[in-house]
Formats: structure tokens, C-alpha cells, sequence
DNA sequence: TGAAAAGCGGATTGGCTGATCCGGTTGCAG
DNA sequence: CTGCAACCGGATCAGCCAATCCGCTTTTCA
């Protein structure tokens, strides 16, 4: 799975089953499942879908859920199956591509993201709800590699994901533009901007990323962060959050990024 | 070729054949080839290596930086013996590993880099200098995928890809104290920051991408380059060299990357 | 409670790709 | 010119992995 060129499904000889739906369309059935456990309810469902059913399918979700996050997208369905504890027919009945489960994988962490911007939106200080928004945006990138690998403007072509955008950059837009009515940021960033900065950062954070290396601070990313505020404002530098790493933890970071494997279980 | 976990080739079965290794180790041979064409001499023997066969390496090293830059790390072997116009096995004899061979092509990389960082402090104004490192980097990430991947401070642990990237540290040292001793960045930047920072602007980069999607400046990424440029410098905002792309814009790149798909031939 | 429908899971398939093998060819020293 | 070692290239191998198939089990509903 190589991320671009979602098109043509390798070796797909005959017709494709179709999966029985278990969870409508349109988000919030459920809103913003809290962390890696497995809501026991998807609900709102479209053919009713037998009990073990619906238990399988959500073991399914949660599995590559969490593969996905620590391993990207990249990771082997045997994994999935393995975490899930169940057979790969179960879950190719309930996501007959594996594309199918990471799409239906990151719906959850976009309207996740989603809810954040939401509360970005309530927050009385507009610069402040520009850094929440950022901020958020980067901790998923740093803790969910799937997330990290299918930000930005590139994501692929799939309807569901496309209006989960769509509604993120009316929202982001919202959260710009009262940032600049109160001039807490430079007038010449725009909306559109904002996508490719979000990239920006997750470039930094990857650079980061195993989560946490022994010397160093998983947090490291924050003052990548920083600079990139820094620059969106028309004052210039600000204090920044952590300091930089040491060539020794650099190094650290290289090779825990080369050999990493595996993690959970 | 998923990038991580450089260690154990798969089903390596029986011992591995040694090259005829026709460049030295060390760097030189002829710098940095300008762009794409193959250069007829990489000399410098340590075994002579015959004629036809150093003619054929040479193929099989410009066929695979251009594939590699064009697709990333992960282009089939098959795809790179097309461009050259060889079989496997002659390519296998001179890169045992298609690791070797992305080694290779990357040390190459590397050098052109690192001849571009000489340059960069030979300029007089320190802030400029600095301004052509980054922009160089970017440059470089925005049309050479495989550098593109290996960026940044992960980096794989391979001798000599490591010795080039400590040599180009202490170069980017020297440009960064130049600069902060001129006052034209701020002093909380340091020298460990900057592999970070290159791999933000390269996350943006990559989001900006396909070269030139019609209605979009393949110069997009420059504008994100400023952003994070006005992040180091303790002034604040100053212009921006290119417009927020349109919303438009931005389905088109998308779709572009949808598709993407061979380019070459 | 019983039978049919729905679901289960793992053995299996098919295809892709990195790497190897080996019979034939070619450059080079003497 | 000649012999041979080095080299060539493509047929082939082997492992990996997404996706399918099908005999058996579980759920559901009358």
C-alpha cells in the first residue's frame, strides 16, 4: 500500500461483495470515540447486522485503529488480525478493501479533529484558538501515523473524507478570520495556507517522531511548532516551548526509528 | 522498500555476492553531476572494472536516480531496468542490494547538497546564506522523491550517508553562527534545530508536490519556506514570495496526486 | 426448540517484486 | 589471433500479502 495511485485494487479478478453496513453515512453516531478503546455501540444501523456481528466489527475497527496509528498505513492486514483476534474473512466481509477500513479508520480521527476545531472555535482568544487548532492537529500527527501520512491537501480521493474537509477549512477559515480582525496574525496568511502548514508541522513532528527515546522529550516537536507560530505573526520570535535536541539525541532518534517494530501487544 | 527497518533483507537465502565496487568510498570521483544525464566516468578503480561493465553501472546509477527521484524509494527494480536497458543481473552485480543502490544514488545527492552548503558560505550576507541553504534543501525535496524520504534527521544508519550528514552539520554550524553573530536570526535557533525545520519545509513541499498541476505555481512551496524563514528571524512577518493557492487549486493537486503515475518515458 | 440465515475463520490463491542462477557473449591480455 | 575470465541478461525462485472460498458454527425468530 503505497498511498498514491488509490485506483485500481490489485489482482481484483471477480465482482466485489458488499460489506454489510453496519453505520450510516453521516458522522455522529457516536461522536469522537475518547482513545483506542472500542465503543461496544456503532449504531444507527442500516441492516440491523447480527450481534457477534456487529461485536467483530468493532474489534476489527479498534484493531486497525491502533495498528494504523503505530505503524501507518502500511501496516500488514495480518497485524490487524492478529491484534483483532479474529479471521480475515471476518474482516473482509465488513471492509472488503483494505483501503475500506483505513477510510472508515480515519473518518473517526477526522471528526475527532473535527470536534476540536469546534472547541478551538468557542475559545475567547482568537490567537489562542489558531494554536489549539495547530497544536491538535500536530499531537494527532505524532501519536497516529496514518493520520500523519494522509494530512494536508493530498488525502485521497474518497467522498467521505473529501466533506469531512470540506467542512474543517470552512471552520479553519472561521478560526483565521477572527484572528486577523484582531491583528494577532499577518494579513497576507490565508485559509488555504493553513492545510500545507498542518504539513509543515507533521514534517517536523515525523522527524520527531518515536514517541518517546529515551534522552529525548516527546514533546520536541512543540518547538518546531513554535518557529512555524512565530512566523504567522506579525511581531516576530516568541519564547519557544522546548529546547533543541542534542546531536546525541538525534542520533538516539535515528536509530529507534530504524529499528522500530512492533510495540504494542 | 517501506523505508524503516533497514536491517534484515528479506528471504536473503544463501551468502551474498560482492560487488566489483568501481567508485572509491570516498567522495569526488567527478562532483556533483549536473542533472540527470549520466556522467561517462565515475574512475577512480579500485578493481579496473571493465569497460563494458563500468558503462553498464553507470547506466544502471542514472537510471535509478532518476526513477528514484521521480517515484521514491519504493520504485520497482523492474521499473529502473526499463529506463537503463539492462537485465537484472547486471544490476544486481553491482548493487547486491536495492538498498545499495538507493545508497548510492543518495551519497550522490548528498554531495550536490553539501557542494551547494559550500556555496552558501561563501556568500557574503549571512542571513542570505542561510536563506539559500533551506531554499536549496527545498528545491532539492520538491523534485527528488527519494531524498525527499530520507531527509531530515531519521536518515538511515548506512556509514556513508551518516559521515556526509555529520560533514554537513558542521557546515550548517558555521552558517548558523555566522548568522546569529550578525543578529539576523534569533539566538534560541540552533544548529540541531535546522535538520527539523528542513524536514518541515519538506512536509510542506511534499503537500505542494506534483511538480506543476496546471493551474498551480510550482513554486508554491517557496511561500511556505517564508513562513518558516519568518519564524527564525527575530523581525517578524515580512512578504511572502508567492500566493495562497485557491481552493480550486488545491482539488487539482489533490487529484493529480491521485493519479500520479510514471511521468518518465 | 428447531431450522434457516447469517456469520465465522483459516487454508488457499494469485500476483507482485527482490534477488539468484546459469548458458551464452564479450572485452582484454598475451 | 586466441583463450579465458569477466560480464551479460532473462528465466526462474521465493517470500510476502491482499483478497477469496467454503465447510462449519452461531444467532435469530417463529
Amino acid at each position: 500500500m503505497v498511498l498514491p495511485s488509490w485506483d485500481a485494487p490489485p489482482h481484483t479478478s471477480g465482482v466485489r461483495r458488499l460489506p454489510p453496513t453496519a453505520a450510516g453515512g453521516g458522522r455522529r453516531g457516536v461522536q469522537a470515540y475518547p482513545e483506542g478503546v472500542s465503543p461496544d455501540t456503532v449504531t444507527e444501523s442500516e441492516k440491523p447486522l447480527r450481534a457477534d456481528a456487529l461485536r467483530n466489527r468493532n474489534k476489527v475497527l479498534a484493531a486497525a485503529r491502533t495498528a494504523f496509528a503505530q505503524q501507518g498505513p502500511d501496516v500488514a492486514i495480518s497485524e490487524i488480525l492478529k491484534l483483532a483476534g479474529v479471521g480475515s474473512g471476518t474482516l473482509f466481509r465488513h471492509f472488503p478493501t483494505k483501503q475500506d477500513l483505513l477510510v472508515a479508520v480515519l473518518e473517526q480521527t477526522f471528526d475527532q479533529l473535527d470536534d476540536q476545531i469546534v472547541a478551538a472555535l468557542e475559545d475567547e482568544d482568537p490567537w489562542q484558538g489558531l494554536v489549539t487548532l495547530l497544536t491538535t492537529t500536530a499531537e494527532m500527527q505524532a501519536r497516529d501515523a496514518a493520520f500523519l501520512a494522509s494530512v494536508g491537501p493530498e488525502l485521497f480521493a474518497v467522498e467521505s473524507l473529501q466533506q469531512r474537509n470540506e467542512r474543517m477549512m470552512v471552520r479553519m477559515s472561521g478560526l483565521l478570520d477572527r484572528a486577523k480582525a484582531a491583528g494577532v496574525v499577518r494579513d497576507d496568511l490565508a485559509a488555504e495556507d493553513l492545510p500545507f502548514l498542518i504539513s509543515a508541522i507533521g514534517g517536523a513532528t515525523q522527524s520527531c517522531a518515536p514517541a518517546s527515546v529515551v534522552g529525548t522529550s516527546p514533546d520536541l516537536w512543540r518547538r518546531y511548532l513554535g518557529f512555524v507560530l512565530d512566523g504567522l505573526r506579525p511581531q516576530g520570535a516568541h519564547p519557544l516551548p522546548q529546547p533543541p535536541p542534542t546531536l546525541a539525541q538525534m542520533k538516539a532518534m535515528k536509530a529507534a526509528k530504524a529499528s522500530m517494530r512492533c510495540g504494542a501487544e
